[in-house]
DNA sequence: GTGGTCTAGACCACC
DNA sequence: GTGGTCTAGACCACA
């Protein structure tokens, strides 16, 4: 897969990488079991500091969905079947504003609706513009 | 409507205040022409600096939500009939790596198109939690 | 209350910082709602890496014993009133090794629960050694 | 015996070797005089390397645990009938920020009594869970 | 080889 | 003033 880094952007490093990294797991390009390249490897293909790298591995661990091996590096964890209610609770609070952003950009609850099945089918389908 | 801040949260507090201004719009509980509390009053009451508000405010008004007149303060203006493309292409940014992470937390499209309508209807009918 | 650090150590000095403040915590020393030192000053005050306190306080605020507050910096939290399962778990978990190594070095069951006792109330009576 | 390991685990591997043959020797399934599994032999089962195998060996054989014999292997030792000082202090030492954590988490005195004792009888009773 | 820890010093966002 | 982010470079633990 390929990861690509905009060093001028307003969110932090680390925060693109992990959005890049679950965006490459929703889409099936990243697969569970597959090993991701190490921190070292990645810092100096993107031309930048590993604990930037180191950063975002350990959040994903947190969230589940890597699992560092002390030989392998980074591995995609197997997706989970269902989420916590903790998580799901965290997508909600994530949801909200930007919906409600898109009522007041005038978008009814129809279109809203296809906005989220268009964006979802555009995850999956790995067609990321 | 009420304004309540979270001074422990992470999200910054000019972002939690355009975050619950959005909400009072798209809920309805900010009416179109609606005139918001002066910068001075707004930040007495929450306790907070006066540059926060007014940061918030003047994004709010880059974001064509808010008119601010030196005289009248902050209004609310009226609802766009369409979003731009522009705030089109913003509003799928910003819903995309949400929907990537409730993939990867096992939702499957049904359960994620149910959680964005069920967010919706929160917002509409303005029962936050 | 006083931290001190030992740099020679085998426990990271992260791991020493996050023991004292949960002593400190336990022992009520630090009482909740009470304000730490901010990172740059216990970082000068122990003559270490500003980093490395940031990271202390950090994993204690994912523990759920701190919050961050952007004026105040670190700040106490109340004492939950009862732990996740979760953090029943992982109490069992570190647990356990300590006491199979207690029984392998002889204590019988009455023996441990002494030590455990006693070391109680070395914590909540605050009288470290 | 059965020996399971994690290599996921942020424990390193020689520490869990370490600690189920402390839980071994602890719940009676490794007997004093009993003949532990060669270095060579344990390394292939595991699927780890040799050194870390003979680290674990060597660290409780500074424990006072097993005695490597060049002909015998490492040998469970019997059981000490009281530590000395020093591994009483190692003990409390040990025993300290788990019950600090433990108090912090908002566990009374009992709760924490009955969670030494509970756990004592698990690794007693051998059912790890 | 891997990741983990620590240092020193910089700039920025927020308040 | 606070914490957050990032860099550059070092050493160590683990395997």
């Amino acid at each position: 897969m390929l990861i690509s880094i905009d060093v001028n952007s307003e969110t932090p490093i680390y925060e693109q990488l992990k959005e890049q990294i679950i965006m490459g797991i929703a889409s099936g390009a990243l697969k569970p079991g597959e090993q991701l390249p190490s921190i070292r490897q990645l810092a100096e293909d993107l031309g930048v500091n590993l604990h930037t790298i180191n950063k975002a591995y350990n959040q994903l661990k947190a969230d589940g969905l890597l699992t560092v091996d002390r030989r392998k590096g980074a591995v995609v964890n197997f997706l989970a079947q269902k989420p916590t209610a903790q998580q799901k609770d965290e997508l909600r609070r994530k949801l909200r504003p930007v919906l409600a952003r898109a009522i007041c950009f005038g978008l009814s609850e129809q279109e809203i609706e296809d906005l989220c099945v268009r964006t979802y089918n555009q995850i999956i389908g790995g067609n990321d513009e």
